[in-house]
RNA sequence: GUGGGCAUAGCUCAGUUGGUUAGAGCACCAGAUUGUGGUUCUGGGGGUCGGGGGUUCGAAUCCCCUUGCCCACCCCA
């Protein structure tokens, strides 16, 4: 607009209050579930340096490659930069190597939640600076941990109201020695037909022959029948904790949706890997990603140590949320109903209003939310704000009402009213709401 | 990075083959009701029609350039 000469950046929006209910309740479920789960809160900077991404995400990974918010610190060395976190895990990690949790205390369920930022154009459900909810937990290799990992995720979206369509999609990617072999088969498997295949999977061969897997171009589907499978070249141990993990997603009563062809696209993930999928929402279905990681805290520098976790985008949890119709009508009354004020201390005339003005500090001394007018409006105009903000009490203080000593308390919602002391009528509401 | 679409009031949008002073609904303000909200009625404020250039007697409308936004692809949350 003409008047508005400054912009959001690309990719940002301003959360108004109006406009935060369903931010508010995604913080409020990630919260609960964390709580339950025994999660404690990590809060790492927003900002690292960027050879903590390039290294954990894999120099070849697009986020790493193109997507990158990095602030120059001297010269153009690229290295010698920091970078807005694109996501979660590498800071948390760093930061639990950095307090000397490998040595004094390994087992660590830690959570965060915040803005992530990366450098690319936004679409619907793609910001470039966008929030996740994330735990990470380090220090077992426990495929029962896996499971209580990617039930944690659904409760997540449960909480928010999501129904059975809710889908948990589970496959693994081995262990590092599986995929090193597992890719050179790939490898080897698809360079000779590369002519066969569409464009981006002739790119995505040099970056991460992986995704060829699941590429949704019918002849590309077809060219994967006989490529190799992963379990072939699986390990024991692995394909044991697979198992383990499918059987402890059942003793929760989970029923995931086994896929071979998911993949995720950064490189630090072993064995467990999901997603979490709503698939009314269609192709853009995905809510939240995770798995194993148990190469990372090494590659960071700290001792090994086996890792997994998960995040959840807002942008998109919000955008499902939008088209689901959640919240109900019912409860975006009640949350609008909780944040409004209790009282409204109206004046009548110019000279009343230092007694509204000593009278809404009574209040809110007593803990009532209170509001007052500061702009000299007419009393009319002042009941109209109250409603307005569905202020359920008004207290209407006049030069009858400050001879006598006592406030006129209109209830707003039946009309009653009655003239009582203030003390009294704050003490009374004060008990009441 | 590649491709497509759209820019008119705070918001959602009308605006005829180019033709007086650019409109509606919602929102906002005031009055009807001099101490009373939600409904209703009346009135009001608010626009460089995204910006620049061109064609024309005349441009929101046609042409060119530019900026911004949206959507899709790659990739991802």
């Amino acid at each position: 607009m003409a008047s508005a000469s400054f912009h959001a950046p690309r990719g940002t929006r301003d959360l108004l209050p109006e406009n935060l209910l369903r931010t508010l309740l995604m913080e409020e479920a990630a919260r609960e579930v964390a709580r339950r789960g025994g999660y404690g809160e990590i809060r790492p900077p927003l900002f690292e340096e960027t050879k903590l991404f390039s290294r954990s995400l894999g120099n070849q990974s697009d986020v790493v490659e193109k997507e990158m918010f990095t602030v120059l610190r001297r010269g153009e060395a690229s290295e010698d930069s920091w970078t807005f976190r694109p996501e979660g895990t590498a800071g948390v990690v760093r930061a639990y190597i950095e307090a000397g949790c490998p040595a004094s205390a390994p087992f660590q369920k830690w959570f965060y939640m915040g803005p992530m930022f990366r450098y690319e154009r936004p679409q619907k459900g793609r910001e470039r600076q966008f929030q996740q909810f994330g735990v990470e937990v380090f220090g077992s290799k426990s495929p029962l941990l896996d499971a209580e990992i990617v039930d944690g995720a659904m409760q997540f979206f449960e909480a928010l109201g999501f129904g059975p369509e809710l889908e948990a999609r589970v496959n693994t990617m081995g262990d590092e020695s599986d995929r090193a072999e597992w890719r050179q088969s790939l490898l080897s498997y698809f360079e000779p037909h590369l002519d066969a295949r569409c464009e981006d999977c002739r790119s995505r061969f040099k970056r991460n022959v992986f995704r060829l897997l699941d590429c949704k171009n019918d002849a590309c589907i077809s060219g994967n029948q006989g490529a190799p499978a992963l379990t072939t070249v699986m390990g024991k141990e692995a394909s044991e904790h697979h198992t383990a993990f499918l059987m402890g997603l059942e003793r929760l009563g989970r029923k995931p949706k086994i896929d071979g062809s998911l993949v995720r696209g950064l490189d630090y993930y072993s064995r467990t890997v999901f997603e979490i999928h709503y698939p009314p929402l269609g192709a853009r279905s995905a809510l939240c990603g995770g798995g194993r990681y148990d190469g990372l805290v090494e590659l960071l520098g700290g001792p090994p140590t086996p890792a997994i976790g998960f995040a959840a985008g807002f942008t998109s949890t919000e955008l499902a949320m939008e088209e689901m119709g959640l919240p109900a009508n019912a409860d975006v009354i009640a949350a609008q109903a909780a944040f409004a004020p209790a009282v409204y201390c109206l004046a009548i005339g110019e000279e009343d209003r230092e007694a509204a003005f000593a009278a809404a500090h009574e209040c809110r001394s007593a803990g009532l939310s209170t509001a007052i007018d500061y702009r000299n409006r007419s009393a009319k105009a002042q009941f109209k704000e109250a409603n307005r903000l569905s202020v359920p009490f008004v207290f209407v203080i006049g030069p009858d009402e400050r001879e006598q000593g006592v406030v006129l308390l209109r209830d707003m919602v039946n009309g009653e009213e009655e003239k009582i002391p203030l003390d009294e009528a704050v003490s009374r509401l004060a008990a009441e709401l």
